[in-house]
DNA sequence: AGAGTGCTTGACGTTAACGTAAATGTAACG
DNA sequence: CGTTACATTTACGTTAACGTCAAGCACTCT
């Protein structure tokens, strides 16, 4: 069984971030390592919310959204109205994801057309431009 | 017919954009408006390129970007090397696009299952955590 | 004790594309 | 000539998520 307590330099290889990462994270309050003496010691539950941490990047998440959830999260798992809100905040970021995605399909479509046509970038952009 | 030269407030109105943008994009050596006195006119030639300006935005390329590809388009139009170069430009800006749409669509596809697992972020994100 | 290794806390740097504010100019109107 | 309405330059501010030193402590090995 792996130790509860982790060094700085355990959790960067095990998650793959670096000591500033951490340290960030810890400054923006989002983890909230313990200390021996001068030095941080993770305990399961900062690698818990780390692991939070970096599935919410991947969703796009900002941190400061992040943080707010894992805030709500630890205040009372079992409140109704947060996990509502928290419901809310991941609906809404999914229509923006949509609606970015949206966009990126009507430029790629409008940019390859602009390839399949002119052969060239410039002979679209001329075109544009007239 | 439209007048030949442009204030910059008539720009702002025809393009939608903010006088600090145009003045900003001169800085940038994107534009090049005449002078009357102190004040800049802008020509067709200007307005040809600030449509490339925007349309090359909409395509997600950076001013940067677009710079280089302006100052090929002005420097030689039909030199055949050059057209290549900015070919490639916008192979490579499209292979970008078409990357980051292929993680949007992972992200959205996680993100719906958490919601309709779990029915909040957060019991997603716990599942996550084990 | 000296060397090496790893950890710590500052604190400034980076990037893009402008926003915003301050001080000044100047053209036209009445 | 005074006011109004835009224009100009200069230059610092903004945002996110760290990167990159710099200087120094703490422990261990020899």
């Amino acid at each position: 069984m792996t130790n509860d307590l982790m060094t700085i330099r355990q959790m960067c290889d095990a998650f793959d971030v670096t000591p500033r990462t951490l340290r960030f994270y810890e400054a923006k309050e989002l983890l909230f390592p313990q200390r021996d003496g001068t030095r941080r010691l993770f305990t399961r539950h900062d690698r818990a919310r780390l692991k939070l941490i970096l599935r919410g990047k991947r969703f796009g998440f900002s941190l400061e959204d992040i943080r707010q959830i894992l805030d709500l999260y630890d205040r009372d798992g079992s409140n109704h109205a947060q996990t509502i809100r928290t419901y809310e905040l991941a609906q809404h970021r999914l229509a923006q994801m949509e609606a970015q995605r949206a966009e990126l399909d009507v430029a790629i479509t409008e940019l390859k057309a602009e390839l399949d046509a002119g052969g060239a970038m410039i002979a679209g952009l001329r075109r544009a431009a007239e």
